[in-house]
DNA sequence: CTCAAGGGACTTTTT
DNA sequence: GTCCCTTGAG
């Protein structure tokens, strides 16, 4: 397929002289003939559509090596756009062991890093310096608090979150302010026009962007300086895009404006795998992708290297439940494996002890390691229990996401000091870094200099530095301002050249950071750890950005600093198991997988299940989530599970339910059976919950120990999550090897309960009683829910002002009996 | 101006 | 549970 517009596909010009020398047969050899069709075909649009485990980097980083190795194109003309900074990182590596050498000046990285690194070219363009600060969500939100302020726009009715939100969702669909503002129906809308104009303005004011502006001022750029297009169009001869179906409206106008003259772009990815529709991503831009780009080469990858059958299997099933489809199936290459296992759990506790109970299992019959187990979630809450779980047996664990390490305190304070040194403009690395340490200088203090500046036309930091300006202020806080100004000012003068380390090391020193933190107390010894561990990772960040000029160290670290996130800071090296959540785990693989919190409500969760194109993308997610198996796929749902401190009941999840019956092995794990529904049927919460001795029996009825209790909850001991040997396999199970479930026992099944379940009895408390509470004196308790330590009580106090309250049974500290 | 305690509201997913 | 904000005391 080829277009009058790009010349012939057969049209190869000769290899440059300097091009690297590489046997192309061995380049190509190994491909099958759709991979090959890709790698080898040259001018001309192309959208690959790569299903999980097809073999797409290997496409891609085969592929530039021979566009550079046999087409003799420079590496500086490429420009290859991925999900991650690592996975850029990656196909680096790879480029270069293909080549021989590093594929030195070429463009790679995700579009925010690319646009990052654009701005810093053209920032003058967009009114900015090159110094300019990134803003990351945090940042943002704070601003927009103040703007909101401002405008008198009350946070209570109209969330900042929201607002914020709603901007993010018109800077991805390229919808500037003034357009907001004149299709702004509601209240709302309205209200968002006017900060959505203000916000911008204050980033400018404060030389900084938002990560969307990362997208939005490159595609502006491109728009309006037909130069700088000119120029970029030219430098760029061939643009490579992974991940496609995960763009939305801006990214897709930065590739069409930067490809579309020559029509030299590739796209890769899976509609199957779009997971981020709601952040604006939009499948059309693959579905549409041949309207787009006229005469584009389609390539199709559907064999998969990857999994095994019995896993590909249920990824098809589920899939096949989409509408909105082009339509694709995966087909196996792998010899048959393990049969996919659906676990039943009880709790989020019981699911995690079996995880946990398995991953030990499994490592200890050997076959694999450590850093080959991943456990995959929906929401990051989810991970608790685990990392509990996990803690108790001592497996080491890393954490995707989360907390991010730049998210906690004192790092950000530092941060902020040295955005502050980098960016004297940015009020908001003012305001935090004046605040941390405590040098007497309050929010007033702040809100007047604020003003002080604002009238003066000039940053905050200028206006602490201006002796003529501090005259409202009370000597203390005059010397207060002039002498932190001062502080910086002498380390910008420092940081012109000093490395990153240098200077933070000398930062902390000058405000004696270390001794603010040791007052804390014992957490201040954990902050101050990490204190130093930022210190030790900016000696590694090394300024490697194809010299660029004018830029100091510390303007590449920050810039940096900001857009390394999630798996980009995954270490594939450490002896650890990962937990992430699903979105975090696109574009990995492991060999023993878990997906966990299978239930409706959670998994899909309860707001996407209504509507229908949110159901599918939770289906696609879970798709993600099954093809990063390899060998091994544990799916794992719990009868009830904790959610905002309330205990849920739920249903297994329906992607769950659409498996058909015999495609995998059904087992619950122990607790299920003596303490679950199954047991006790629907009213099982009942009787236990009342406390007391509760007695069970095993699964074959005998009666087998008591003990006293608080209830279900309460109770989880070690043991609950072997298997009992009694799995059952549906009628006419997949073919292939069928395993043990009896294997699977794990040790401690009938060890004796976790010493901290025993201390949990919370007063036994009935509707009715009169209890008495220290502050709120004496009341009737009315209603009673949750059990163990998440009891919770309502009383109608007897005093009316108090009237009735909710209270946490454990903590409250009632006095029973009162009358 | 700072700090501590208590109450209320909220948790989807991320560059 | 947990974070954030308010409120009140020192």
């Amino acid at each position: 397929m080829t277009s009058v517009w790009h010349g012939s596909l057969f049209d190869v010009p000769p290899a440059a002289p300097s091009a690297p020398s590489v046997d192309l047969a061995r380049l190509l050899a190994g491909l099958n003939p759709a991979q090959h069709a890709a790698v080898t075909h040259d001018e001309g649009p192309m959208l690959v559509l790569a299903g999980a485990g097809s073999g797409k980097t290997r496409v891609l980083t085969t592929r530039i090596a021979r566009l550079i190795a046999q087409r003799g194109i420079p590496a500086r003309e490429i420009l290859s756009v991925t999900f991650t900074n690592k996975a850029a990182g990656e196909m680096r590596e790879r480029i270069g062991r293909l080549l021989g050498e590093e594929p030195r000046g070429m463009w790679s990285g995700t579009f925010h890093s690319l646009g990052a690194r654009l701005l810093r070219r053209y920032a003058h363009l967009v009114g900015r310096t090159a110094a300019y600060t990134i803003y990351d969500e945090d940042d943002a939100l704070t601003l927009c608090k103040r703007v909101m302020e401002r405008r008198r726009v009350d946070p209570k009715t109209t969330a900042p979150k929201a607002v914020l939100a709603a901007i993010s969702d018109a800077k991805n669909a390229l919808v500037t302010p003034t357009e907001y503002a004149s299709l702004a129906r509601d209240p709302f809308a309205q209200a968002v026009a006017g900060v959505y104009a203000d916000l911008d303005a204050e980033l400018q004011r404060a030389n900084a962007v938002s990560f969307d502006d990362l997208l939005v001022l490159p595609v502006r750029l491109l728009e309006q300086h037909e130069p700088v297009r000119a120029e970029l169009q030219r430098q760029f001869r061939q643009v490579l895009v992974d991940e496609y179906q995960d763009t939305n409206r801006a990214q897709y106008r930065f590739v069409q404006l930067v490809g579309a003259a020559h029509g030299n772009v590739m796209v890769v990815g899976d509609d199957d795998q779009s997971i981020y529709g709601w952040r604006g991503a939009d499948i059309r831009n693959i579905l549409d992708f041949e309207r787009d780009f006229p005469g584009a080469a389609v390539v199709r990858l559907e064999e998969n290297y990857r999994s095994t059958p019995q896993v590909l299997a249920v990824a098809n099933a589920v899939i096949s439940g989409n509408t909105e489809r082009r339509g694709k199936t995966l087909r196996a290459t792998r010899p048959a494996g393990e049969p996919v296992v659906r676990v039943g759990t009880l709790d989020e506790r019981d699911e995690a002890d079996f995880v946990a109970d398995t991953i030990v299992d499994r490592l200890s019959r050997g076959g694999v390691a450590r850093n080959e187990c991943a456990v995959l979630y929906r929401t990051n809450a989810q991970s608790r229990a685990f990392e509990d779980a996990f803690r108790r047996r001592g497996i080491p664990y890393r954490l995707v996401g989360a907390v991010r390490f730049y998210d906690r305190r004192e790092i950000r304070d530092l941060m902020a000091y040295l955005k502050l040194i980098a960016n004297p403009s940015d009020d908001e690395a003012f305001r935090r870094a004046v605040a941390a340490p405590k040098r007497g200088l309050g929010e007033t203090s702040v809100a007047q200099l604020s003003e002080l500046a604002r009238d003066a036309r000039c940053s905050m930091l200028a206006a602490a530095g201006r002796a003529e300006l501090l005259s409202p202020f009370r000597p203390a806080a005059r010397e207060g301002f002039a002498s932190f100004a001062r502080l910086i000012g002498d380390f910008r003068a420092r940081a012109v050249d000093a490395a990153v380390d240098e200077l933070l090391r000398a930062l902390v020193d000058a405000i004696r950071y270390e001794d603010h933190l040791r007052a804390e107390g014992p957490e201040g010894l954990d902050r101050i750890d990490n204190v130093r561990e930022l210190i030790a990772g900016a000696a590694e960040v090394v300024s490697d950005d194809g010299g660029e000029v004018g830029l100091t160290p510390l303007d590449h670290f920050l810039q940096q600093a900001t857009l390394v996130a999630g798996a980009d800071a995954l270490d594939p090296n450490a002896d650890a198991v990962t937990m992430m959540t699903m979105h975090n785990a696109k574009g990995l693989e492991y060999p023993l997988v878990f997906l966990t919190g299978l239930e409706d409500g959670l998994f899909p969760l309860a707001r996407a299940a209504e509507d229908p194109s949110q159901l599918e993308e939770e289906r696609r997610l879970f798709y993600v989530g099954v093809t990063r198996a390899e060998r091994t796929l544990f799916l794992t749902h719990a009868e009830q599970r904790r959610r905002n401190g309330e205990f849920m009941a739920s249903m297994p999840s329906r992607f769950l339910r659409e498996i058909p019956k015999g495609m995998v092995l059904r087992t619950d794990t122990r607790r299920v059976l003596t303490e679950g529904r199954g047991r006790f049927g629907a009213d099982e919460f009942g009787e236990s919950a009342r406390g007391g001795g509760v007695s069970w029996r095993q699964a074959d009825g005998n009666e087998t120990r008591r003990r006293s209790t608080p209830g279900p909850y309460g109770s989880a001991g070690f043991g609950g999550n072997a298997f009992d040997g009694r799995s059952r396999v549906d009628a006419g199970r997949s073919r292939g090897r069928s395993i043990d479930p009896g294997s699977w026992r794990g040790g401690r099944s009938d060890e004796a309960v976790a010493p901290e379940d025993e201390s949990q009895d919370a007063p036994m408390l009935r509707v009715g009683e009169r209890v008495r509470h220290a502050k709120f004196g004496g009341g009737t308790i009315a209603e009673i829910t949750g059990s163990g330590r998440d009891a919770k009580v309502r009383i109608d106090f007897d005093d009316e002002e108090v009237g009735r309250k909710t209270l946490v049974i454990a903590q409250a500290k009632l006095e029973r009996g009162w009358e």
